[in-house]
RNA sequence: GCGCCCGUAGCUCAGUUGGAUAGAGCACGAGACUUCUAAUCUUGAGGCCGGUGGUUCGAAUCCACCCGGGCGCACCA
């Protein structure tokens, strides 16, 4: 797509091209720093199609005032033929407004590009290392995981359509006492498949019901064998069984979502190739781990508390309130100790590092970055993204969700009952840092109320109204654009801004802006399209007009084309009727 | 006590990384369906952008301190 540039790129340029010439005439002098000028539509649309602050930025620097400098700009950029005007306006903006015959090579380079309209190359083909969900293998997925996989997911498109390599990553935290509790609470339920009456299942083992065909699993293949075993000869095997099958299941339920990850990396795995002793070696070497005695946790008081000597890590020295263990006193890896390894070993393989968190561990995001800047000596961006909690509604109050009770609510329930699209579209219309409320009774009655079938509606009008065409004998065409109007042109500028949308949303790491945007072109179309309603002529199928209409189907499915685009970053279908 | 996140219309939320008169949806008032799909559109009303100072041409946005809500503060995961 090297010479289908987007109509912003090519007027920054222009931009750009005019203060060079300002630098060569000595109105301005060289060398002055241009990052903080910007190019954008004006938020009022009778400012212009574009605004630019370059004079109020470079005025200062430059030793001239606002009004000045951009009375000079002006006189540069009416020289560029696809600027109809240029207007000072305000303190030293520059608005332009740009002619007709630019915003329809704007829409040809749309259809020229298709799918493939909005993907750019700002990424540089770095690989980028996404990491989410991660949740424990110990269950099914809940609600709670819902937000991180959709916005994890989602960002990871947006970062491959901003011209990334992404690596879609699961950390599987196998290895901790709660994989231990996962192997007796299935070893009890496997008793229960052999006949025996095993009762409530007790404190601190997980009673859900999902675990009973695990359970059967294991007694038909093993039968008795291991009944009556200690603990000592089986825990091994009935963890590795226990794991894999909730993996199993977790993965069926991303599914339900749309999700698949390209890799599972195993916390056991990394642990038995001695990742974490490696890391631990060059840290020491490096004086950043040394061994000594914790402090007592703050903020509460513990009867139990003994300080003890472990090896710990100097995070203080990267703004953590305190050095934090890596090894446990028994001498295995702390979760933070295995993490520290395992984060070291994504860096290895990637340009940089996004992990998406919920918010519950906000607390440890400083060690953890920490720890890749030592171990990366400062050499790999690194960002944890935190995702705030879902508070789930049932009829205005609180549902609580606990894995231990077994009493939560699914993703696979909730993906059946409101559908992927709308969990999805849903989750990502909120920014992720604010908390949400995902009220059951809410999304499931007034779904259409939800903006997702707002967008999607803009879609399958116009697929319904390509077919109709087609029915008629009328194909979309470009051979007459110069027959579209003023209205069909602000259909184009919002049309075009896809493209830098894109870029700014995965420059900030931010997928929901992408929502946001399809709900505002949406919104832009239905309005457009009701002009049809008052007024037959401002139809896109204009009866006595083929031209007319050839050249408004190909506006229209230029439009449909973006939806189609924007939504397949988010996940979402396009669908082509309703 | 400390750390992180949030606070914008009655409610749910955006706000293009510091831009011009702060915007949507819902709810409320008034209108548009023998339709290219009304799951839509047009229009009215609704604001101390939590508060106070600061930074500058310019602040909802950045800084400091308060107030309020959430999450967290174990060798857990």
């Amino acid at each position: 797509m090297t010479d289908t540039q987007t109509i912003y790129a090519t007027f920054s340029g222009h931009i750009a091209a005019a203060l060079d010439a300002l630098e060569a005439a000595g109105t301005l002098p060289g060398g002055l720093n241009r990052a903080a000028i910007t190019i954008e539509p004006p938020r009022d649309p009778a400012h212009g199609d574009l605004s630019t602050n370059a004079a109020m930025v470079l005025a200062k620097p430059g030793g001239t005032n606002p009004r000045a400098l951009a009375e000079a700009l002006v006189g540069e950029l009416v020289k560029v033929p696809s600027v109809a005007s240029a207007e000072i306006a305000g303190p030293g903006f520059i608005n332009l407004r740009i002619a007709p015959g630019a915003w329809i090579a704007e829409l040809r380079a749309i259809a020229a590009l298709a799918a493939d309209y909005g993907r750019s190359q700002v990424g540089g083909g770095s690989t980028v290392n996404v990491e989410y969900v991660s949740a424990n293998p110990t269950g099914p997925m809940h609600m709670g995981h819902c937000r991180g996989a959709v916005v994890g997911d989602a960002l990871a498109s947006l970062l491959e359509w901003a011209g990334h390599k992404v690596i879609r990553e699961y950390y599987v935290n196998d290895a901790g006492g709660q994989v231990d509790v996962l192997a007796r609470s299935v070893h009890l339920r496997y008793r229960e498949a052999l006949g025996e009456a095993v009762g409530a299942i007790p404190e601190g083992l997980y009673p859900g019901d999902y675990l009973v065909p695990v359970g059967q699993a294991l007694a038909a293949e093993f039968g008795d064998r291991y009944a009556a075993l200690p603990e000592a000869d089986w825990l091994v095997l009935f963890r590795t069984r226990a794991v894999a099958a909730m993996l199993e299941q977790i993965k069926a339920d991303l599914a339900l979502l749309g999700i698949a990850h390209d890799l599972f990396s195993s916390e056991a795995e990394l642990q038995a190739a001695g990742k974490p002793e490696e890391a631990e070696a060059w840290l020491r070497a490096h004086d950043l781990v040394y061994d000594g005695e914790l402090e007592a946790p703050k903020g509460k008081t513990l009867d139990d508390w003994e300080p003890v000597e472990l090896p710990l890590f100097r995070s203080t020295r990267f703004g953590d309130d305190q050095d934090r263990p890596i090894k446990k006193s028994d001498g295995s890896w702390t979760y933070f100790g295995a993490d520290m390894a395992y984060h070291y070993q994504k860096a290895q393989n990637a340009d940089a590092l996004v992990d998406i968190w919920g918010a519950d561990h906000a607390g440890t995001v400083k060690r953890i970055k920490a720890a890749v800047a030592a171990l990366t000596e400062g050499g790999k961006p690194f960002e944890v993204k935190l995702v705030q909690m879902v508070q789930l509604m049932k009829g205005g109050a609180p549902f609580k969700m606990s894995k231990r009770s077994g009493n939560f609510v699914t993703l696979a329930d909730v993906a059946e009952m409101v559908g992927k699209d709308v969990v999805r579209f849903t989750m990502l219309t909120r920014k992720p840092e604010a908390q949400m409320d995902f009220d059951f009774d809410k999304v499931v009655e007034a779904s259409k109320d939800n903006p997702v079938f707002y967008v999607q509606y803009a879609h399958a009008r116009i697929r319904s109204t390509l077919r109709k065409g087609a029915a008629e004998g009328i194909t979309p065409a470009d051979t007459d654009l110069a027959l579209l109007g003023p209205e069909e042109l602000d259909l184009v500028k919002v049309a075009a801004q896809f493209p830098r949308l894109v870029e700014a949303a995965a420059a900030a790491r931010e997928p929901h802006r992408i929502a946001f945007y399809l709900y505002d072109l949406a919104g832009a179309f239905h309005a457009y399209w009701n002009l049809g309603n008052d007024n037959p002529e401002k139809r896109f199928i204009v009866a006595h007009d083929a031209r007319l209409t050839a050249a408004r189907l190909y506006l229209a499915t230029q439009i449909g084309q973006i939806v189609h685009n924007g939504l397949a970053i988010l996940g979402v279908e396009a669908v082509e009727e309703m």
